[in-house]
DNA sequence: CTAGCATTTGTACAGCCGTCCAAATGTGGC
DNA sequence: GCCACATTTGGACGGCTGTACAAATGCTAG
């Protein structure tokens, strides 16, 4: 009991399992049984380890995102540092995204894994994930509409949120259809790229945050 | 059979019901009895108008893809006709979304509910469903990449698809989750309301195409 | 070695799923 | 009235689902 190290390593494999399939394939979509195959583990250790389904989506929840939440508030805290309000713009709108695009896939603490699978669960309607989610990611949320609001004093709130939202979705549907931008450019573009997609949605948020407000534009 | 006007009130009836479930719970999530159920009709009298279940999902995009698309080449041509690019531009962005936003949930050639159908089954990665919205879409996609790149002719092509991605996941984010805004603002944003959304989702769109390509900026 | 707990196994269960089909019913032309 | 066809009905089918549980096994402390 004292190394705590490798003691549940089947808990964790049908928790990498389940990760990978709900992320590639939805919730309702994966069964109970593909996880058990999948992970090499028994049906019956599933419901021993995390009581149902809907547990062990619960547990890679709980298993990500207080670390994701953390390197993100980690990430603000740095980009808040920056004086000059459009380098610190550019900033925080990156680090509002880069963990949910880094591509180690591995790390607990983000990875573009389980960003898809919330994208992926989000779209499905499940209300106990959307409860999860909701619960765990709205106060980070808030603290980086806060941050934005700081460089965009000018900015009714209500736009900066619409704004926002809009990154969400872009980083979201690119992980959903990552293969879309490369048909529609013809390969020229890679959506499965995350560095490339990163760059390009940074640069096209940045540009709409710094939109005018109702009226008028007058560059 | 001269007035081809009501004769199939059933087939139709199931089509309105399916297309309601689908878009609010997803594919997978709504089965056949609940359709049969909603619309009234018999369970086994979906499979002798569609066949299948994916027949039933293939027949709910062939009612709407054809007039959606050709109301979207009519938008799109009107707002090519426009001479100031900085116009042009604003209107064919208007031209590329406002189809998937309009709040007549009745009609056929658009609406908001078969836009929110759309973005739910493609999360879901239903394969069937994929193939045809590629199948259907591309066109019209590409020839909006074109109108834009005709605005924007300094950009490289992959920037213009790039953002056009990211214009597409906006609204798909919005239809999917219109609930997160308002929330996030505290009530201040209104995510239901679709035509702020337009509104917002032009305003910071245009912005986003306006940005720079590669190298820094200069304004 | 053994007692006791943690974990794994195999199986059973009730319930829902999409699909299929024969029979019943409705409908329009002759 | 009657025939032929379109549609609707109700039920049955095999298969898959998530969950539950007793028995078997592994493992660790004493």
């Amino acid at each position: 009991m004292l190394t705590a190290q490798r003691q549940n390593s089947m808990r964790e494999a049908i928790l990498d399992a389940a990760e990978d399939l709900f992320s590639k394939n939805g919730f309702r979509a994966v069964s109970m049984r593909e996880i058990a195959q999948a992970s090499g583990a028994n049906l019956g250790s599933i419901s021993y380890h995390f009581g149902s389904k809907d547990g062990l989506l619960r547990a890679i929840y709980e298993r990500h995102s207080g670390p994701m939440n953390r390197r993100r508030q980690e990430l603000l805290t740095e980009a808040q540092r920056i004086r000059d309000p459009d380098d610190r713009l550019e900033a925080i709108v990156r680090a509002f995204i880069l963990p949910s695009l880094s591509q180690t896939e591995g790390s607990i603490g983000g990875g573009a894994r389980f960003a898809r699978l919330r994208a992926v669960v989000m779209a499905e309607r499940h209300e106990d994930a959307q409860k999860i989610i909701a619960e765990t990611f709205n106060p980070i949320n808030l603290a980086f509409i806060d941050a934005l609001q700081a460089c965009l004093p000018h900015l009714p709130r209500a736009d900066i949120v619409w704004r926002t939202h809009f990154l969400l979705g872009a980083v979201s549907y690119t992980l959903i259809n990552p293969w879309r931008v490369t048909r529609l450019s013809d390969g020229e573009a890679n959506g499965e790229n995350t560095e490339e997609a990163l760059v390009q949605i940074v640069r096209a948020a940045v540009a709409a945050f710094r939109a005018p407000a109702g009226s008028d534009p007058a560059p």
